[in-house]
DNA sequence: AAAAAAACTTAAACTATATTAAGAATAAAT
DNA sequence: ATTTATTCTTAATATAGTTTAAGTTTTTTT
């Protein structure tokens, strides 16, 4: 069942108990998720928080030019949700669609929140969770303000070994905030070393 | 007193009870820190979570070429803290100084872990407050990665009209990740326009 | 008030990255 | 299996941003 990796992942913050379970269970959804399809559009508002039981899928916006601009990649064990909408109930500026078919565990605004209320726990463990991603967010933008493109593409190759050989490089230039014709440059200097 | 800044930034998020407040009081530390003083370098575990009651601070790294990088900048009614350091108890790669004579409240690591087992609301509490920097943080990357330096500075401008007017433009260079002579151009530019 | 340190500006030469355009390679859909 | 769509690459030209250096102004320290 794939609500025991959504399971697994919550003890490895802080292990529920039964009754912590059961509530979990009975509060989340299973969705399956085809390729290139949203989970999440422009002016819509974020209701859930999304666990990826498997798969892969991107955050982004798009610029008056029609540009992509991809500020998360999230794939399996992973949670992708746009924070900002979710809590302020406002409507979002962000896409999020599946780069490939994926699994999906998602919780309602309103389920969290009980969650939240009644179990101290879920306070907790989603405290932790964003504490890491926003340790995680830092590093970007340590590396954005101090490192030229070759640096960040190579550190993202070697910070996400998971993802990079599932993602095409006009993705991850997307990510990187460059075109992908630099990129692809980057690509032909590097392997020339 | 002091102490009254921090208990209304609490209330404004959720208020505190009676006893709360009691044991929030004796779990702080008032200290006043002069311009130029750190309250965390390179190296050292970053023990204490800061509250600003009054005064600026910069926090950012060095890098091999003794360029400083800033990640954040903090002011009254902030909070500052090398999460990564604190959370996991390992050695931070950063540097956070007083830009201006400043009176912060700082609450060190067992106590704020003594509240968080003892008090659901500081869980609480804490979880919207770093929810709301990693949004932050998410503007700031998706500035980065789809924006030229004069849009960032326009929009620094505009988001933090109550810090930029404290601060020299050789650190909102560092921040918006340029040199101080382009962004020495880059005002001349709009200046002319 | 004077001296020292830090910040700001300008400009020329250089480097990093974007844009445009076109063709080749690969992957996805029918 | 074929077609269609997407991705990758190359190269020439253009723009954004850095470096170096020097002079000026402002702020801080003594």
């Amino acid at each position: 069942m794939n609500i025991n990796k959504l399971l697994t992942h919550f003890s490895n913050y802080i292990p529920l108990n039964e009754e912590e379970i059961i509530e979990l269970s009975n509060r989340v959804v299973e969705r399956s998720i085809k390729r290139k399809q949203f989970i999440l559009q422009k002016n819509d508002i974020c209701n859930n928080y999304t666990f990826i039981v498997s798969g892969l899928f991107k955050m982004y916006t798009v610029d008056k030019n029609g540009v992509e601009h991809i500020l998360h990649f999230a794939s399996e064990n992973d949670w992708i949700c746009d924070i900002n909408s979710f809590h302020n109930k406002k409507q979002s500026s962000l896409y999020i669609d599946a780069i490939e078919p994926s699994i999906i565990i998602q919780i309602d605004n309103s389920n969290l929140m009980y969650l939240f209320t009644h179990y101290q726990k879920f306070d907790r463990t989603f405290r932790v969770l964003i504490e890491n991603k926003f340790i995680e967010l830092e590093n970007r933008i340590l590396q954005n303000i101090s490192s030229k493109a070759e640096e960040r593409y190579q550190f993202f190759l070697e910070q996400y070994p998971n993802i990079c050989n599932r993602l095409p490089n006009v993705l991850i230039a997307s990510y990187l905030g460059i075109t992908p014709e630099f990129l692809s440059k980057i690509r032909n200097i590097i392997s020339k070393k």
